[in-house]
DNA sequence: CGCTCGATTCGCCATGTGGCGAACTGACCA
DNA sequence: TGGTCAGTTCGCCACATGGCGAATCGAGCG
């Protein structure tokens, strides 16, 4: 019960939820989700926290970056059978299509432009 | 989105989980489930008001009782795969069990007598 | 080492949520 | 018409949550 608790919680956060969607057949670093979602640094990675701790995506530290992707073979079924609701659920939902064609935009430019953008611009 | 998101919150608490579970097949008046969740009515009587916005049940008054029933043929799409995804996530879970065991003896018990119980004893 | 920079953690604030009892509503009944 | 009683609404409290910026952490580099 805990384990479904924790899960529906941390899809019912539309940025959470976004991130989920944009995360699906790819990785993404914080920084290109940050991007995504218009919200802080802080903040993104607090919703990846949540998300983690529901074992709904899973983290690979590579240098200075973290890259996010969806939980795979190893993560319990309900993860895996919640994954399939939303995706269910939200496909042909407006923001899906937005995002996914924004995503496809960010993933063309170089990640290093990108995280400094806040800094430089 | 936020038919989405209301759905998830409302599957996010677990008292809501197990009302959802218990009108698994069968509908349930409100005095009933108060016997159910050890709750007050007034709590009871909420979570119920945020299960149905989000359309996952719907509520039937009879005389002075409301039965409440999970959402049926009307219901939108998203909110019966949701149901879907509750039953698939918590079928087995001890407290599913516990519960459907409770529910059985609560519905050989009288209406009238339950529902004066918290002012007769 | 000391600097930079992406990510996380911390501290804070505003808002939302779950809980209760009291008050109210609206059927039924006497 | 007044009482009773199931259910809802209201008002309140404690706590959780989402947001931000500041501070901290840790990997790479000069």
């Amino acid at each position: 019960m805990r384990e479904f608790v924790d899960i529906a919680k941390a899809l019912s956060d539309p940025s959470r939820a976004r991130a989920l969607l944009a995360l699906k057949g790819r990785e993404l670093c914080v920084c290109q989700l940050v991007e995504l979602l218009g919200l802080a640094a802080s903040t993104v990675s607090k919703h990846m926290g949540v998300l983690r701790q529901a074992q709904l995506v899973e983290c690979r530290k590579d240098g200075r970056w973290v890259h996010y992707r969806r939980a795979g073979r190893g993560a319990p079924r309900r993860a895996r059978a919640a994954l399939r609701w939303l995706d269910g659920s939200l496909e042909g939902e407006r923001i899906a299509r937005e995002d996914a064609r924004r995503v496809e935009q960010i993933l063309k430019r170089p990640l290093e432009e990108l995280c400094g953008e806040r800094n430089r611009q």
